[in-house]
DNA sequence: CGCTGCCCATGAAAGGTTTCACGTCCTGGC
DNA sequence: GCCAGGACGTGAAACCTTTCATGGGCAGCG
């Protein structure tokens, strides 16, 4: 703002305190209703303190009470859309508690993810909620001493969030099996993640018992490829593919598109997510559709009730996943 | 986390100063590299204070200081696709300076930006990074005292970081005139905002000069159309439609299709943003392309000169568009 | 009428850091 | 051999708030 030369300090409870003619302590009883304070005081005190616009300093709140009234929120990748709607959601959930929220992208990289959490800790943020890139890493260590809430990976320790990965895996594999798929192919997400490997071992055991799992590769979270799934696709083996993620699926579909095969006339494909683009894309990508905005809330909730009582013992809730059919799977007749 | 009972207080300062046998000034100093220490008690103050895991109070610092070492970041709606990048390069750019950041998405109401910018100056936040969801409503009041950038639209006194909207909306006329359309519709953004209004404006001017425009409406930055939008789709006299951003025009698109014509075969559609969407749609659409990537460095840059120079006047940097052309706009033979 | 207790209100300390103003000691120049 | 001044180090105040311990006054009870 290039508008005031001299930011105009904001009133300090001391002069509100002055102006109102009572102490200091008298003051911030009065504004924190806590203490003991005359009715008619209280009023007084709270009516200059509006006059003055008074806004308590949280910095110096903080410093008293090592609460700071924020938390952070380390997310791995906010160009994956499937991020955006569960930040906007613990946004929001963390600001009707009265909290606001750090938010911060580890762009995938497992120093940048000390380097965010660093910084939360030295923020005196009060709490965390955390959806790690990895299992391994430098994870536990780091948040040593701060409420920490964790999602999509069951780190042991702490208060957990997650979907039933392995239902969803499941669920995705027999929908084909029953479409009359039989040479299925499978592209997981990350070796790393733990709740991509769930998501494959289920699909690849129910692919296994009644139909005939093809390949199965891996690649990161995103809409390109890695060489080894471009040649899986290109083997033309399989009639289906189930893929670890939404973003997966499409930049496989873009791939089998480009083969000069179609989807899903040619080869069937199902996601993991449902992301917003997953409806939106041609064919309409079938999927399983995990309840993100429920998990978003149900983190900041574990979150709230963890700040306030740390001794409990920690809590693993798990979301259920559903099918949701659309257009990328063929049933053979 | 559910680990340890009792919290490990972190060492502060002065413990740190007592270990290594030195004045808490002297350590203070040796810490921020500020002062005068000699070379060998620095080095020790350091030694000692890595030894002890000492991190800094920033709450604190922020005290004394008045700096928090935190920035404020407001937007309207992290669903459209088009703020996730955004947020994510101001992200990493504040980091890159050392600062952290507060999301804050305002759902698009007036009252929720009201708070969130309440809740971000109580935090003490050294500066705000404000993308507007209107050009009225409350705004210059709010942000008093704190510096601050907007983005995208040209608020009076605060810096601003815009794109030429104007010739975005020019581009895209031209696109479709240059194609063999005469009869153009325009569905442009909200009236409230005056980049959807400076992108609706240069677009009708063009269209009018050598062509036709055949309808103008509203539509809310969203995939869904409001009636009066659905109605002059469904009149189907234009044959290529020119949007005021990229979720519009997919949701035209899922529209036009409805409706049993094909986008580019019987309407032409272009857009505006060229979010990630864009070229996995099919048809991929040809839209307008804004470097946001560089404005929300810009954004941030600005941000920190603002913060260091108070005084300075305001700028405004407007960062050039261009069309790109991909397959939803049809050229008439 | 005096005392017990309660209600209100207050002074003051504490919390971790930065930074000003000052002191000590040593070095080098004359 | 002295003194000026630089280099290094320190004590203490200040930032704004919360909260503990304390005190004054008044009502009601005995």
């Amino acid at each position: 703002m290039a508008k005031s030369e001299d930011p105009p300090r904001r009133a300090t409870l001391k002069e509100v305190a002055k102006a109102a003619g009572v102490s200091l302590a008298s003051a911030s009883y009065a504004i924190n209703g806590a203490g003991s304070v005359g009715e008619a005081t209280r009023e007084h005190i709270l009516k200059v303190a509006a006059e003055l616009g008074y806004r308590p300093n949280q910095s110096a709140k903080a410093m008293k009470t090592g609460k700071t009234g924020a938390i952070g929120l380390i997310l791995p990748d906010l160009t994956n859309p499937f991020f955006p709607s569960l930040a906007q959601v613990v946004i929001q959930a963390a600001r009707v508690h009265g909290y606001s929220v750090f938010l911060t992208d580890t762009e995938g990289s497992a120093e940048e993810e000390q380097r965010a959490v660093n910084l939360l800790v030295d923020h005196g943020v009060d709490g965390v909620i955390w959806f790690p890139i990895a299992d391994d890493g430098p994870v536990g260590k780091l948040i040593e001493g701060v409420p920490t809430v964790v999602l999509d990976r069951n780190l042991p320790g702490y208060d957990v969030i997650q979907a039933d990965y392995a239902d969803g895996g499941r669920l995705a594999a027999e929908h084909l099996l029953a479409a009359g798929h039989v040479n299925i192919g499978v592209i997981s997400g990350p070796h790393a993640a733990s709740s991509a490997r769930q998501r494959a071992e289920a699909a690849i055991a129910t692919v296994r018992e009644r139909g005939n799992l093809v390949w199965h590769v891996h690649n990161a979270y995103s809409l390109d490829l890695e060489p080894e799934v471009a040649q899986a696709l290109e083997s033309r083996a399989a009639t289906a593919v189930i893929t670890g993620a939404d973003l997966i699926a499409i930049g496989a579909m873009r791939h089998i598109r480009s083969l000069g095969q179609s989807v899903p006339d040619d080869v069937s494909v199902v996601g993991f997510d449902d992301i917003p683009w997953a409806q939106l894309h041609t064919p309409a990508l079938t999927t399983i559709d995990m309840p993100v905005e429920d998990m978003a809330a149900a983190a900041v909730e574990a979150l709230i009730r963890r700040m306030s009582a740390r001794g409990e013992p920690r809590r693993r809730v798990v979301f259920n996943v559903e099918l949701v059919s659309r257009d990328s799977v063929r049933v053979l007749t």
